[in-house]
DNA sequence: TAAAGTACTTTGAAATTCAAAGTTAAAATA
DNA sequence: TATTTTAACTTTGAATTTCAAAGTACTTTA
């Protein structure tokens, strides 16, 4: 078993690492704030959170706030098991790579 | 400018961030020790090596052990740089993503 | 002499990424 | 009422990236 055997592959870039990291500390992000957060654009957003909710790591909830549409996404715990365990596969690689 | 600008491309990849890790904490390590640390084939290991060489975040020396000939990889002062920077964005975007 | 080891390079197919344009539907504006 | 805007995608296609497998060249060991 090699060093980087626990480090998740759909982690392993830097968009989707960067809306695990949003919603593990927020109960719910709209479309919106990640894509302003994250600086992406539309289709390259939508398709990168596709690509979590497939592994069920996020869920989408689609609202209207008053008249407007609204589109959050929430992390499902298989996220943040998922994400923890990555987490830590990355500080042991960087902490004790030998 | 988004949450996660800082993290270096070329480290968004398993395979090179192993390797840099590696190379963080040890002076030199040779091809064959890093094949077997990471567990992957030769011509992977060799195009990952070759891109990180190519961005000048590691250096190759190669010379002959006995009788054998050895390769051996370590890391530049601009990688170690460029690594730090990046650890630092990870853990920046992981700890505060907002 | 044959097989195995070292460190690749080359090849090509598959997968991934990305921006741009198109879509749908509702809401706001003129 | 007609047009535009906003929200949140989907589709498309090109570019890039990744990967394994095969090939290479040279050396050493059995």
């Amino acid at each position: 078993m090699g060093l980087i055997d626990n480090i998740n592959k759909l982690f392993d870039h830097r968009i989707r690492l960067g809306i695990m990291s949003i919603l593990m500390v927020n109960d719910d992000v709209d479309f919106n704030r990640l894509k302003e957060l994250l600086d992406v654009t539309d289709g390259n957003l939508a398709s990168h959170t596709k690509t979590l909710e497939n592994a069920e790591y996020i869920k989408v909830e689609k609202a209207f706030i008053g008249k407007k549409p609204n589109t959050k996404y929430f992390i499902t715990p298989l996220g943040k098991q998922a994400f923890k365990k990555h987490i830590d596969a990355l500080e042991d690689l960087i902490r004790n790579p030998k």
